[in-house]
RNA sequence: GCCCGCAUCGUCUAGCGGUUAGGACAUCACCCUUUCAAGGUGGUAACCGGGGUUCGACUCCCCGUGCGGGUACCA
C-alpha cells in the first residue's frame, strides 16, 4: 500500500509560525489535495534534475524504476528543479521527449497530472519550507549563516590536517539572540540538518545490510539561501507526499541515504524500501560520461539505435532474467524484473553488444515498420518506397544510420571507372560479361538470379581451377556497374527498385568505361 | 586524506557449499552464399591474491590488492 501518501501535509506544521524568520517564499496552499489511498501496489519514481541532455545512465535508472514498479505499479516522474545555476529549461521538454520515445510513460508527472500534483518541485517550495519549519521546531536542524568563504576556508584547512572535511557546527551553538542579530543584519541564512549521534541502518535491497556512522556525515544543508531545497530535502518530502513505496537510484547516492533516513526519522515518516543499483561505466571504468564518446540518448537515437533495443540492452546492465533469454520488450522487463535479479558490480557499456541487439530488433520488426523507422535517415525517399527499402536492408544492418550510404545507389547514377569494374577481371572479360547480361536484365526481375548464374557459370567453364572464385568476379561487375558499390542488397532486389530504365543507363555507361578510351 | 561500495571469460552475465564453471556479445575457423549481412557448426577465453570455516569452497568470514563512488548553499 501507498503508505501515507498525499494525506501527509496535514501532519506538517499548519504555517509558518516562526514569525521572527524571513519568509523568502510565498505562501502556498494550506494543504495539498489528500487522498487517502495512492494508485498502484508500488509506486516508483524517475526524479532527474533538468541540467543538461538525458544521460545514458539516467535513463537506465528511469527504466529499472519503470520496470520495478511491475505492471500493477505507478511509475512517476517528477522533475528535480531546484539548482537554479544548472537548471535548463528546455532540459525538461527533451527529458519528457527522450523517455516518450523509449516508451518509459509515466503514470503521473508533469503533462499527465496525477493526485499528488504538482510533479515539479520548484512548484512546491511552501511544502519544503514547512517540514524545514518543522525540523527547525525539533532541533534537528539548525540555521547556518557562515559564507562559502568561510565554509571553503574550513575544507581547505582539514583537508590539509588530514581530517575528514564537514561543517564545525559553528552556528549550532548559536544563541537565539545571536540568530536573532545576524538576521537582522540581512545575512544570508541556510537551515542545515543537525546530525544525530548514532549508527544509520538499512536493509539494501540490492546491496544488503548497510550500516554508517553518522558521526561521519557532514551536517547537510537542506534549505538554500535562495529559498530553495537542496536534492536531500526535497526528495525526502516529496517522495514520502507521493507514497513513493521503492528508492531505486545510483550508489552514487549511497552515501548520503543516513541523511535521508534521518530526516525521514525527525519528520516522522517511515523510510521507503532503498535500492542502490550499481554505475554504468565506460571502456576505462570510469562512471560513463560524455567523453567516452555518446552519453545522451539523444545521440543513439540519431545514430539509429532503436528504442526497444537500447531498453533491452540497458535492462542486461545489471539486470539479468537468470535463464538463458536474452531478448525482452519493455512490458516483458516490466513484468519480470525484480529487485533479487539486480546486479550489485557494476557494468561496463559495451557498445559492440549494443548493436548486436540492435540487429536483432531491426529483424524483428515488419518491412512497414522498419520502413517508417527509415524516415528521418532518408529524407530523400519516397514514402511508398521505405518499405522496400526496409526489406533490402533488414537483414545486413544493425543500425539505421547505415542505410544512407548502403542505398546511396538508389538516389543518383554512380560513376564507376573502368578499375574499380574490373577489379581482379581483364577489362575484355569484365566488358564482355557485362554485355551478355544485357537480355537479361531485359527480361524483367523475376527470373534475373537464376538467369546471371547460368551467364556467369557458363563464362568461367573456361577456368575451371577456380570456376566459384570466377563467378564471384564477374557478378562482381554487375553489382558495381548498378550500384557503384562493392557491397549492396541482392541485385534483382537493387534492379527492381531501380527500374528498367536506370539499369540499362548504369550497365551502358560501364560498358563505355570499361572499353577506355582507346576502345578496348 | 577521510568514509563507503564492488570483485566469474576482453564485455554483459548464470552460479546462491559438491557443476566437465553455463549462455550471449566480441574474436578465430569452417559451412551456406552473387557482395555484405543474416543463419549454422566448432574453437580460444574467467572464478584478483592470501588466510581461515568446512569432509569439500567461485560460493561463507577476515585481511590485502585492484577498481569505483562520496566527501558542495550540484543532483
Amino acid at each position: 500500500m501507498a503508505g501515507g501518501g498525499c494525506s501527509a501535509p496535514g501532519q506538517l506544521p499548519g504555517d509558518g509560525h516562526l514569525s521572527g524568520r524571513p519568509a523568502p517564499l510565498s505562501e502556498g496552499p494550506a494543504s495539498l489535495p489528500a487522498p487517502t489511498s495512492l494508485p498502484g501496489n508500488r509506486r516508483l519514481r524517475f526524479a532527474p534534475s533538468p541540467t543538461g541532455a538525458l544521460h545514458i545512465g539516467n535513463v537506465r535508472t528511469a527504466l529499472f524504476n519503470y520496470c520495478l514498479a511491475g505492471p500493477e505499479g505507478r511509475f512517476l516522474l517528477r522533475i528535480e528543479d531546484t539548482d537554479r545555476e544548472r537548471y535548463r529549461p528546455e532540459s525538461v521538454l527533451e527529458y519528457q521527449a527522450e523517455l516518450r520515445w523509449l516508451g518509459l510513460l509515466w503514470d503521473e508527472g508533469p503533462e499527465v497530472g496525477g493526485p499528488c500534483a504538482p510533479y515539479v518541485e520548484s512548484e512546491r517550495l511552501p511544502l519544503y519550507r514547512r517540514a524545514a519549519d518543522q525540523l527547525l521546531d525539533g532541533g534537528a536542524a539548525y540555521p547556518c549563516f557562515c559564507s562559502r568563504e568561510r565554509l571553503e576556508e574550513l575544507r581547505a584547512a582539514q583537508r590539509a590536517s588530514g581530517l575528514p572535511t564537514r561543517y564545525d557546527r559553528r552556528c549550532l551553538h548559536l544563541s537565539s539572540d545571536e540568530v536573532a542579530e545576524l538576521r537582522a543584519e540581512g545575512r544570508p541564512e541556510v537551515v542545515r540538518l543537525r546530525m544525530p549521534e548514532g549508527e544509520s541502518v538499512w536493509e539494501d535491497l540490492v546491496l544488503g545490510p548497510q550500516r554508517f556512522d553518522n558521526a561521519e556525515i557532514d551536517d547537510q544543508v537542506l534549505l538554500k539561501s535562495d529559498g530553495y531545497p537542496t536534492y536531500h530535502l526535497a526528495h525526502v518530502v516529496d517522495d514520502h507526499l507521493m507514497g513513493v513505496t521503492h528508492v531505486v537510484r545510483a550508489v552514487e547516492w549511497l552515501p548520503s541515504t543516513p541523511k535521508h533516513l534521518v530526516l525521514y526519522r525527525a519528520l516522522g515518516w517511515a523510510p521507503p524500501e532503498l535500492a542502490h543499483v550499481p554505475l554504468v561505466l565506460g571502456p576505462d571504468r570510469q562512471k560513463l560520461a560524455k567523453r567516452h564518446g555518446a552519453a545522451a540518448v539523444s545521440e543513439y537515437r540519431e545514430m539509429g539505435y532503436l528504442p526497444e533495443a537500447l531498453v533491452n540492452f540497458l535492462a542486461f546492465l545489471g539486470w539479468s532474467p537468470g535463464t538463458e533469454e536474452e531478448v525482452f520488450s519493455l512490458s516483458e522487463l516490466r513484468s519480470r524484473m525484480t529487485f533479487q535479479r539486480l546486479q550489485s558490480s557494476p557494468a561496463v557499456f559495451d557498445g559492440q553488444r549494443l548493436d548486436y541487439l540492435n540487429g536483432v530488433w531491426i529483424r524483428r520488426l515488419s518491412p512497414g515498420e522498419l520502413g517508417q523507422r527509415l524516415r528521418p535517415f532518408l529524407p530523400q525517399a519516397r514514402p511508398e518506397q521505405l518499405e522496400r527499402i526496409a526489406e533490402m536492408v533488414q537483414e545486413r544492418i544493425r543500425r539505421l544510420d547505415e542505410v544512407p550510404s548502403l542505398m546511396a545507389f538508389a538516389w543518383a547514377d554512380p560513376e564507376p571507372g573502368a578499375t574499380l569494374l574490373q577489379g581482379s577481371l581483364s577489362a575484355r572479360a569484365a566488358h564482355d560479361f557485362l554485355e551478355s547480361t544485357l537480355p537479361a536484365f531485359q527480361g524483367g526481375t523475376d527470373g534475373l538470379m537464376d538467369a546471371l548464374r547460368a551467364l556467369a557459370s557458363s563464362a568461367a567453364a573456361s577456368s575451371p581451377e577456380g570456376a566459384k572464385a570466377e563467378v564471384r568476379r564477374l557478378m562482381r561487375v554487375v553489382r558495381i556497374a548498378l550500384t557503384g558499390q562493392e557491397v549492396s542488397p541482392p541485385l534483382d532486389a537493387c534492379a527492381r527498385l531501380l527500374g528498367p530504365e536506370a539499369v540499362e543507363r548504369r550497365l551502358r555507361h560501364s560498358l563505355w568505361e570499361l572499353r577506355g578510351p582507346a576502345g578496348l
